[in-house]
DNA sequence: TGTACATCAGTGAACGCGCGTTCACTGATGTAC
DNA sequence: TGTACATCAGTGAACGCGCGTTCACTGATGTAC
């Protein structure tokens, strides 16, 4: 259990990563209202001041949280629509979608807050363009001739069926029971953009 | 100009009012972090303890706030509705929905935070729920069979939509620029979902 | 119509708190010779 | 292989700040007689 990777060391080794990991840990735990340099510095076992190594500021730190929690969602989007055939793959990323918010509301609330824009972190704007991109491209395959239109159409409503949920304003639905409704209502929203397409032929 | 009303009273007439009222103006114009009991406190001209005569604490102030937010909420909704024909009424509602939000962008964001829940004034359930109906009713119209599905779909799209433009999270997309793309989108969404109950009677 | 008094809505000072950030510092690291 | 030294990543104390809340208080109000 006392390796030496347990130890308090003068050089920590990888703070950044530490740091970034205490940010995502203290979100879960906490909340974001608990989200503070301080706060992390203390969790990571550093003083309040070690920060200043690795991040400009306090909005840095939360930037490089942010940068890191689009990572997962979209690798948690591209698991969800692995191996599927193209047809239901939208419909899979979309209930990935709203799950990952529901597991992790704060950091799904800091991802998309726009404390945050314009992005001064680069890297940030990177993992929020490939986690968009990941279900844009399944959206934009349902209509070929607006993809664009189509992609943002997909994006608002998981998005706001997320936010909902998520923000508890649907009476007597909660993270914990909200499966069943996502998945009627996410493959009833694709059968009907599906049915659209087909009559404006 | 310097009625009576203008001159500081010992005693302010009516606090309460007064108070909500500089909240809203508060959000408005230095965003939600500004939101504090003594901010507003200082706006409206009262000592920081003021408050207390009115509100329990600061949660509650920011209840009162929120449940006025959703009453202006509910009342630009059905205003604009009005006088259109039924099947008018839904896309005009939607866009009423996101134009709200992009005008008020931080009472939206309080309204509808979990920070308030579960609601401790009655009086904040209600109007919550009142705007909520408001919307629910037409988009029932558009599916008897679910009438509750139907609802949440429609609630999802637009609650999204307004989210994701209001956090600034659509690329050129700002409140400024977006009324063209979201009359766009609501009127496909409508099409689609009336596309989709075609199909499946 | 005038006065005594209870009630109520304010004041202003103080409380403890935790925050972000800066500063001069020191302990650890690794490289040049 | 050993030593001097520059570099770097931490420390810990301090800064000023604004917050929510409590407290004993006081000025204004309106009602009973």
């Amino acid at each position: 259990m006392s390796t030496s990777k347990d130890e308090p060391r003068y050089h920590h080794g990888d703070l950044r990563r530490a740091l970034v990991a205490g940010g995502l840990v203290l979100l879960e735990e906490k909340g974001a209202s608990a989200l503070g340099l301080r706060e992390i510095a203390r969790l990571v076992g550093v003083s309040a001041a070690a920060p200043y190594r690795h991040f400009a500021d306090r909005k840095a730190l939360l930037e490089a949280v942010a940068a890191e929690g689009f990572r997962g969602f979209a690798a948690a989007m591209a698991k969800a629509a692995e191996g599927l055939p193209e047809a239901e793959q939208l419909a899979a990323m979309a209930f990935a979608y709203v799950r990952f918010a529901l597991d992790e509301p704060a950091l799904f609330r800091l991802m998309f807050s726009s404390d945050l824009h314009p992005y001064r972190d680069p890297e940030l704007r990177e993992h929020a363009d490939a986690a968009y991109a990941t279900i844009a491209v399944a959206a934009a395959r349902e209509d070929k001739s607006a993809p664009g239109e189509m992609a943002v159409t997909c994006w608002s409503f998981v998005h706001g069926l997320a936010m909902l949920v998520l923000e508890e304003q649907i009476l007597g639905v909660t993270a914990g029971n909200a499966d069943a409704l996502v998945r009627v209502l996410t493959e009833r929203f694709v059968r009907d953009i599906r049915a659209g397409r087909r009559e404006t032929v």
